[in-house]
DNA sequence: TAGTCTATATATAAGTG
DNA sequence: TCACTTATATATAGACT
């Protein structure tokens, strides 16, 4: 919706992404609270974000480890201190990664059962989180 | 954003809500879409439909009722039947909504504790169902 | 990284069938 | 209530700061 039309597809450039994202966002929570206030809905909206994809950041670093090695021609070492995403912490965001994303499974279900008499139900594409980072904006309106 | 530029307040005329609604629930769910798919970021839209308003259907039945005591000089009488929406019925959907309410709330906690160490969290309007309807979609894209 | 600018794409208010 | 039309309002892509 600008000075050109684009496809409607993951966008390479990390930095229009990143740009694109925000703006995007905002207009986004503009657009619930506006259907909120003119019709009186509530309405829900959760973003996380694409920023902080730790599985990205795994496999960027895998990248450099697997460069690095093929150039020194040294062994993989797993033990090796990695500096910008300690094991640990990998495996907690892994971990909590699937609790939240079973979590938001059973909450849909959990809405479902509670409002079961009167809900109109759609889920066309179901929760996939793999690709995504933790962080994330809620606004209620 | 049409023929004429409208206030964001609460429209009134209950034909032009329907129409507005309808139309900017496919637009919302849209730019949410649109978001997810250039962006890669996982986004949740709930929205409640504002149509089927008890509380509403409520207040316009003791309205309904008061006027004609008035008219009639009798007295209030809830043994009458309610045609429209029973008390029983009504009970249950006030109790479903509680437990919806609390759900939703519980849950924003439960997914800012799994999250607790990456997230940033925005929720500054809080959550008021009182004055809607429990129809909703929900989309993941 | 976040804000401003501006041309253009998109959403939508009203109207019609 | 839905589908379509049209004029207009709004969102936003790209560039710049």
């Amino acid at each position: 919706m600008g000075r050109q039309k684009i496809e409607i597809k993951k966008i390479e450039k990390k930095n229009n992404l990143q740009v694109t994202f925000s703006k995007r966002r905002t207009g986004l929570f503009k657009k619930a609270a506006q259907l909120s206030a003119l019709c009186g809905a509530e309405v829900a909206v959760i973003v996380m974000s694409p920023a902080k994809n730790v599985l990205g950041a795994v496999k960027e670093r895998e990248k450099t480890v697997e460069e690095s090695k093929e150039v020194s021609g040294g062994g993989f070492r797993w033990d090796e201190p990695i500096d910008e995403l300690g094991l640990d912490e990998l495996e907690q965001y892994m971990a909590s990664l699937e609790v939240l994303k079973k979590k938001v499974r059973t909450r849909a279900d959990e809405i479902a059962m509670a409002s079961a008499s009167s809900l109109n139900f759609f889920a066309p594409g179901g929760i996939a989180m793999d690709q995504n980072g933790f962080d994330f904006d809620r606004r209620f309106f």
